[in-house]
DNA sequence: ACCGTGACGTGTC
DNA sequence: TGACACGCCACGG
């Protein structure tokens, strides 16, 4: 397994339960050099059940990775059984919920 | 080696 | 604001 996917697994697992962050921060924090592959990376990750792949969602908060997920409603309960409220495949309150990786340096 | 593809993001119009 | 174009870069065919 290549280490930059390894290294947006690790990331992933730090994010605090019911609190989310889009693939542009990991993949800023990392400096993968394009948010692409933090996506890419995360769809790797796809199976493994101790990375909380739910809690990645885009810079709208869109959740635009629950096609990937064993059903495409998955996603959306694993966020609201950890409180995030979801409407329209949407994080509500995005912007008050959302983590940055960066917060790990502070 | 070339090309299409993708869980993305930013800049333009 | 919202739709679109383009840059991004690793991978598989």
């Amino acid at each position: 397994m290549a280490r930059y996917i390894e290294d947006v697994h690790d990331v992933a697992r730090l994010i605090p339960k019911g609190r989310v962050t889009n693939y542009g921060a990991i993949a800023d924090f990392l400096t993968l050099g394009s948010a692409r592959m933090a996506g890419w990376a995360m769809n790797k990750a796809h199976g493994d059940e101790t990375i909380p792949a739910h809690r990645v969602v885009n810079r709208k908060g869109e959740l635009s990775g629950r096609n990937s997920f064993a059903t495409p409603t998955l996603m959306q309960e694993l966020l609201e059984a950890e409180g995030v409220e979801i409407s329209a495949s949407k994080v509500v309150n995005f912007k008050e919920l959302f983590w940055s990786p960066t917060e790990l340096l502070k």
